[in-house]
DNA sequence: CAAATGTTTTTTATTGATAAAAATCATTTG
DNA sequence: CAAATGATTTTTATCAATAAAAAACATTTG
């Protein structure tokens, strides 16, 4: 095999949903439009449609493509196929070292990983490095892979640069005038906070993906691409966290958004201290979440 | 081609060290021992004995190693052979983007690239995914590399995140007892600045090495692994800057150093605000002088 | 019998090949 | 003739093969 073809796949189910989601007879947008709209190159696009096509789902002439009809569950791709192996590996090696209670200073070897996971060597070599700056494997010249291991050390480390980042990114708030569109921002995020405590019965798990938004948000005003990359490692973190983490979700989640609340309120208050006290106070609950998440395991 | 065997040859040249070191008729040391003294395994120790034992410089027979001669010139492998090709490229690699007046946002192409540094593939991309660390250099999937500049905003994102770790580590001397090994490096690094200082007229390019050493020494009491990893990326930066940035090296150097040395005697004093001021001071001269060399690019 | 050497097995470093996807260039059409 | 399509070229993602190096196991020797 050689490279995956799930851009294709991908983008043929996202093509199913643009045709069920019109009548028969309508024609499709240009092969641009198309592109733009899946965020793929029109080579792609004119794959899927020569498929469609075949498929007799579209007729496709020249730049007229008319819908005959809408599809059928099982000519869709399955949501596995539809992710590149690179994408795979990532969460399937994470709930392996994360999930899996591998003790610290395992040594990793890339044939058996290449095994465990189905894929090339190459792959496998290429996420490790990849993978190596979240500071969970390490590794020297010529010698194996070693896993340091999902400890409260790590979770401590993590936490401290953390704190340091958004304690310095949020002192900004302070001066920002009324029209710094940082405000637009957490207008918005307020408003996803309050409708989420509104529907946090049921909807509460939708919390993680909101706050990794809203502390991106925060550490964005930074602008320091160091800032923004540890960023992405918080956010991966507290992603395999909260997936696996499901004990007193909901309640934790609940008093989260609050926390958010009342740390929005003190970033318009501009005043520095509150903002230091809120800041400190949620990012220390946080800290102690994932730390209790790791000794209950 | 496939895995080069750089560790032989650099081993190789390291017994020929040992061997012209000692008298012909002396007896080497046993296959462990030097293993461990040249750090390689006994496997390729082994591999260098017998190369040695065939040019007729040692008499190998089982553990009697006899030195027949000293070495000539030409059997030393040249330092271009002793380097690993994923070294090698990083060297290249930064001259290439440093030196070479690559506008920012120029796309780099993996093939492209193997040629021009006359290496697989794979390799390029190994070392591009692990060189994306130092924020030089983004990518999206399925897209190309894009170079995003050795610029004057890299080099104030890297100075901001540095001095935010630097100042946060040396807050952590006030309260060292007087038996913490800091202390005792503390002792030996100021040494070994007086004596470049002493003969800073000759040997004044060797405060970069230095340089590196002491900043590392500082932020390492964050016992953090980010913190450590960062200044991996700091000392590599600087390590470039200082090899190309010839103008006023002398002085600088020389500046440089007593600066680090009034930095020693605050961190000695256990005085925070002291501390504090030298530490901003320096950072703020380091700052400086990296900046100053992109502006005269 | 512990430490050194000899032998075999495992693992990494490096390469090149190939299909997918992107990018570019050429042609058509309203 | 600008925008869309058609055809071609370039570039990336992924794999599998192989020699170097490390690691593990077996045997010898003082």
């Amino acid at each position: 095999m050689t490279k995956s073809n799930t851009r294709f796949k991908e983008g043929f189910n996202q093509c199913l949903d643009l045709i069920d989601g019109q009548d028969v007879g309508t024609e499709l947008p240009g092969e641009v439009n198309i592109a733009e709209m899946l965020n793929i190159s029109r080579t792609t696009v004119r794959n899927i449609l020569s498929s469609l096509n075949d498929l007799g789902i579209i007729d496709w002439q020249g730049r007229v493509k008319t819908i005959l009809r809408h599809s059928k569950k099982a000519e869709r791709f399955s949501d596995r196929e539809t992710s590149p192996v690179s994408e795979k590996i990532e969460g399937k090696f994470l709930e392996w070292i994360l999930q899996g209670d591998i003790p610290p200073n395992t040594q990793l070897n890339e044939l058996e990983l290449a095994r465990q996971f189905d894929v090339g060597t190459s792959t496998v070599r290429e996420f490790l490095i990849s993978f190596s700056r979240f500071g969970l494997i390490e590794k020297k010249l010529n010698h194996r892979w070693v896993l340091r291991g999902f400890t409260k050390e790590y979770a401590l480390e993590l936490s401290y640069v953390r704190e340091m980042f958004e304690l310095d990114a949020v002192r900004n708030f302070v001066d920002f005038p009324d029209d710094h569109p940082a405000w637009e921002k957490l207008d918005r995020l307020e408003e996803e906070h309050r409708s989420l405590l509104d529907h946090i019965e049921t909807r509460f798990s939708r919390f993680s993906e909101l706050d990794a938004r809203f502390h991106a948000t925060l550490t964005s005003v930074s602008k320091n691409r160091f800032v923004t990359e540890f960023q992405d490692i918080i956010s991966l973190i507290f992603h395999f966290h909260y997936q696996w983490n499901k004990k007193d979700e909901k309640e934790r989640n609940e008093a989260a958004i609050r926390e958010h609340l009342t740390y929005i309120a003190a970033l318009r208050s501009r005043d520095g201290a509150q903002i230091q006290t809120e800041a400190v106070k949620h990012l220390s609950t946080a800290r102690q979440t994932l730390l209790r998440s790791l000794l209950e395991n």
